[in-house]
DNA sequence: CCTAGCTTTTAGATCGATCTAAATCAATGC
DNA sequence: GCATTGATTTAGATCGATCTAAAAGCTAGG
């Protein structure tokens, strides 16, 4: 996989990617002598002020398309010291959970007509750090963060002491007061549980949830709820949050002694990983013993059986924390503001539920898939 | 899903997120005054020039951190007209196979300290013209474009003109000389074409590859490649590159007169749709049928049976491109560079070959995923 | 014809860094 | 003691926009 070929190019030096090394940049004024207007109203038609006659505007604007003018952000910025750009700190761009978050946020941030930074912290808080430094540095208007494991209740305060938005999406971190956009992960968890109750189910445990974030003990106390309510005892079976994770987690739910008869598992990647664990080992999935993952990722519809979910939504989170980081921006006065999303459970053939598998039609993906 | 439940916080005014009102930005002349020296010489210490003296220095540095300095980019940038900043234009960041460009392209990216605009075209030309210009404006050092379907050979000129290095990525332009980083696609579907070949496969049919790009087309032709190699004739069934598509490419190709035996599919959604609509009609997948994907998707190893697929390695050609652009931004006027890189087949259950399943174990998917 | 009250335009300072060319300083050689 | 060299430091112009306060034009009323 490291031997890329390398076809280096013909013969063709080209003029393309020619340096023009800056020397005929058309500058504000370049247009006003042009134009033969001064810099300042040049600049109000740039801005699209009202005190600009109608016959000078033209005039102006047929000057910038006639030099090729390219208005220079960096300048604007240094006067008026306000920023047309926000960040976003996942955790990593790469995992669809994340992705879906960013494209949510995109959506609202795009029609404010604002560039999005994005970055990956990978769940270091020391990168964190570094990289709410370059966005201080660079002056954006607001931040959004999922906050990696190990941050503190100040950790962009830096940001806020210098007038800049932060919301938090996802998690939160104890005793941090900013904004927060996430999904309602302990009813998630609550509503998976019920469900698995009312099924019939009495030994049930909990697959994953040792991380030390808001996001993960959220979802054990919505568990936890569930089982206080119909006082049945649920256990916990720590495992890594990916696929390992729940092979190993199958391992270690089969030797449980009073054999439990559902599973709960902290995501969809875990459960996934679970179910073909439990395969291997012969127990049927969805008849032997119930799964219920969380997320509802694309994989939950295409596996078989089908992967009976909790779906958090995060594209929406995405839209909500945006809104919400739009809205500090506006009034950075205002009081705290929290945005908490109802999630759906989305039941399919792993849970038993479903016996009958309508094997096709339960997730409808609209979206384009190209190489 | 629309109505979010909406906690808005407690009494709590707090001082927290207060404006600060700007009146005390510490600005590199403060810090000269601080420790007694010019505004010439912190800014040395600031460019980290050996020119200055080691005691001074240190002074400097003080004197930044007791007054909780903040570098300016924007000031620093408008100066020396260097971009610290590289934008990405692709279709859509939601597509797990674009976030996994993203992933590669950050990987290279913040090793070189510099921050990445993402924004999705949504295939549309004219959005991404205007978020091009955007960039253009913001003076980012270069742009990596996934160039959306119908953009014209020289869709980014405006930016090279301004000495903007320009990476088209998966896809390229006819006509259009920027470097270039990509999968060989032609390559991949001639090995999954042979692979199904050397399986005893004769009647085998093409199912999507009806879009205008590059990365269609050569597919296309490699499967047409592979069909010439051995003499058989290649058919083509059109269809949406999404999994509605391959359920409906399912009916089409049931209802086709020399019954195929095997489908090489455009990509790995429009497979699993392909799959699940054969299984809807009771043909089986792998035993009746066989059927290739495309990229090797995450869902391609969770599915039963397992997706048969061809690896395109998104994330190396993100760091593909993003070392391309560095060598770009570094060397303007280099003669145009492309890297292309060879994918691989996956051989899983579902093209027939590998009848004994090994359920567990087929993908080793070590990332981390958590909610 | 002058002036008040508009509308429209503009000169010049300013944002916060960088960069050039020159000044300052310390040590050395003669 | 003075010129020379090399090491540090600095004054002042500059990047390309915005913004304030004032000037210039224009119309209409007295």
């Amino acid at each position: 996989m490291d031997d890329a070929v390398r076809v280096v190019g013909g013969p063709r030096k080209g003029p393309h990617q020619a340096a023009d090394a800056g020397t005929g940049r058309v500058r504000l004024i370049d247009i006003a002598r042009h134009a033969g207007v001064s810099r300042s109203t040049v600049s109000l038609v740039l801005r699209g002020s009202p005190l600009v006659a109608e016959a000078t505007r033209a005039l102006v604007r047929q000057a910038m398309t006639e030099l090729g003018y390219v208005y220079d952000r960096s300048a604007a910025r240094l006067r008026t010291q306000k920023a047309d750009t926000v960040g976003l700190l996942i955790s990593q761009i790469a995992n669809p959970f994340f992705a879906e978050l960013a494209a949510g946020i995109d959506q609202v941030v795009e029609g404010d007509d604002q560039l999005s930074f994005i970055a990956s912290t990978h769940e270091n808080p020391d990168r964190q750090d570094k990289l709410l430094t370059r966005l201080l540095e660079q002056a954006v208007g607001g931040v959004i963060v999922c906050p990696a494991i190990g941050s503190g209740p100040g950790f962009a305060d830096a940001l806020v002491r210098r007038g800049i938005a932060v919301v938090q999406a996802l998690r939160h971190v104890t005793g941090a007061v900013y904004d927060y956009a996430a999904p309602d992960y302990r009813l998630g968890a609550r509503l998976a549980a019920q469900h698995l109750v009312a099924l019939g189910h009495r030994q049930i445990v909990f697959a994953g949830g040792s991380l030390p974030h808001s996001a993960s003990a959220e979802r054990l106390a919505g568990f936890h709820d569930a089982m206080a309510d119909t006082g049945l005892a649920g256990r916990q079976i720590p495992a890594s949050h990916d696929r390992e994770g729940g092979a190993a987690a199958a391992e270690a739910l089969l030797a449980l002694s009073p054999q439990p008869t559902a599973a709960l598992c902290y995501n969809d990647i875990l459960a996934l990983g679970l179910i073909h664990g439990l395969a291997d080992r012969g127990v049927a999935p969805g008849r032997s013993l119930a799964v219920i993952g969380f997320d509802n990722l694309g994989e939950a519809a295409m596996s078989r059986p089908g992967l009976t979910t909790v779906a958090t939504n995060p594209r929406q989170i995405g839209v909500e924390a945006a809104t919400l980081l739009a809205r500090r921006m506006a009034q950075p006065g205002a009081p705290r503001q929290v945005a908490v999303v109802p999630p759906q459970l989305v039941v399919r053939q792993s849970c038993g539920a479903a016996a009958a598998a309508p094997s096709s039609g339960d997730r409808a993906d609209p979206e384009h898939r190209p190489g």
